[in-house]
DNA sequence: GATGAATGAGTCTTCATTCAT
DNA sequence: GATGAATGAAGACTCATTCAT
């Protein structure tokens, strides 16, 4: 049998792809990324039809990673507070530890190529943050606010949180509080 | 189209480069700018040196024009509330009225060809926002959060808000009233 | 005013494309012409859309180029025999003149790209021959053979002469003649 | 498909380009061919070195096949008329039973890379039909026309009678006999 | 031998920028 | 200054051919 399509080529592809585009922006040529992955130009196209089939790919990966971050060690069984802590907390130092792949997801959202099915796929191992999240509203803890408006704050408070935290690494404990209890206090009736 | 003046003409460039630039992104082709902006194709270059030049110049008047926006009445003599009220009523609404204005300044902001100069230019016109931000924290009124955080959480949430007025435009009270509810709680003292 | 798009430069391109189609084929890169041309390579995109537009195009111009060559000086007053000769000699002669762009409208006659609209407008100037051809019919001087047959007929008898005619040009005078008693014997009734 | 011992092999690549080729130009992708034929892209070069031997490989084989079907049943003792009549319509009918043969040899007649041998291998079947046309000139049944002129001719009447019969298969019949006549007129002396 | 992934030169085409008019 | 054609360096993608398995 013949030298088969690899699972770690792909994957070299995929990884530098990240590097690449974070440092250049989804503009960067095709060729840096094959560059840095230490395959030839033409191999990129095995893997991928074309760069924006790269692109959906790499949104569907990254997302599936941070997915597991977030669930990894999720507390189904505490209270809300717990269980919301434990995905902000986990979501920021998600970003923190892999900003390469959050400045590209980033990008990603709002690059105009993405497909419906790579949106879709990208949303589904979201559920279970979802569950918690009408698990809530029923406790009547949030205030009467949209959950979705809630999920969407949380993002927003939790990725310029990251961006303190980079900058100054030596105060992330601090920032990664205070953006919390700013979220929870944000969220939940007096 | 008549033949316009110097200045006009800068004005129509730019003009059409946010309308471009907020649909095709910041890749759109020079030629598309002043094509929509009803000019010659080199026109561009007299007034702009190179496109990167144009967009740092463009990213210096949306910053300029929502500083306007955020300052107009500016109600300097009320309580703090009052006053962050104010910036973030007139941000969200700047926001969903200037959609184009808004998405483009996003884009520039995440870009690689910020000039140091044009950040610090981008910057100067919210001094008075600065004042305020201090006078806040003179007052005690906000947690023990560093100003700058707090900038960016309004930064954060606002954008977010806004992109919830412009889905459900009925709704755009409810959620500029939630979005401003959240912040305030998120930030101040119990 | 600017550089006016000049046609001297479109021509210039057209002509090397000519050149280089018939030593090379259609595959020839858009690159050979440009240099054959003299200008650079994103010039022919400035006169043509796309490599299909300039083989388009091309087919049009040597269409009517071959017409020109058909009808000068056809003697529209004398009997069907001498005007058919004329049309044989002119063409066969033409073709051996202007080997270049017999050979390259062969090419493209049997090329996948043309598009109806230049079949159309390839068709158009021979319309005066078709007449010539309908004159002859009703005079029931050919045997009963369709009419596009007989054109077919003359087509491809006329471009065999042509490959002898420059093969052996010492016995041009000789194979035109032959091939065009061949034609008439064929065609006529005994 | 189940696996293939070598010469079926190569035949299926030879059958498979026939129909590519007849498709889609020579310009198609080997890739094109070794798919169609049901093989590995890499089996192509392990029957012919490179794609310009296929080819040239391919010009032989419907060379061959087509001197087969002129010979068969060739009527050697009878008449020149008769002879001349069955190669006429065993070619025009071969053209239009194997339609993709015969458009891939007429592709492959103007394409450049036929090499000196391959053409001269192709010829070698056609020695008989060569003798016949001797045959006649002896007999003084031609006019003063050169024999290869004469061949060319019936080359060039049967190729466009085919596509006449192709076009309208419901009156080939009436095509064949035309053509033939038409040829056999401007051939002998009246 | 068969396989098909890997390769990278070559292709068409785009586009920021220049410059003759 | 305005114009828009000219330029040619990229860029994404293709494909004949090689070669590890």
């Amino acid at each position: 049998m013949a030298k088969l399509k690899s699972e770690d080529r792909r994957n070299a592809i995929l990884s530098a792809a990240t590097r690449v585009f974070a440092e250049r922006g989804l503009g960067a040529p095709t060729a840096a990324i094959t560059s840095a992955a230490g395959v030839a130009e033409g191999s990129l196209f095995t893997y991928f039809k074309t760069k924006d089939d790269l692109i959906n790919a790499l949104y569907r990966e990254i997302k599936l990673e941070l997915a597991d971050a977030l669930m990894s060690g999720f507390p189904r069984k505490q209270s809300v507070r717990h269980r919301l802590q434990h995905v902000w907390n986990h979501y920021v130092d998600w970003g923190v530890a892999y900003t390469d792949q959050q400045k590209v997801l980033k990008q990603i959202q709002v690059w105009g190529g993405l497909t419906e099915e790579s949106k879709k796929a990208g949303l589904a191992p979201f559920t279970e943050i979802e569950r918690m999240a009408e698990d809530a509203v029923t406790q009547r803890i949030y205030k009467d606010i949209p959950e979705p408006f809630i999920a969407a704050a949380l993002s927003a408070l939790a990725e310029m949180t990251m961006e303190f935290m980079r900058q100054e690494p030596e105060k992330a404990e601090l920032y990664r509080v205070a953006g919390f209890e700013m979220l929870w206090q944000g969220i939940t009736r007096r």
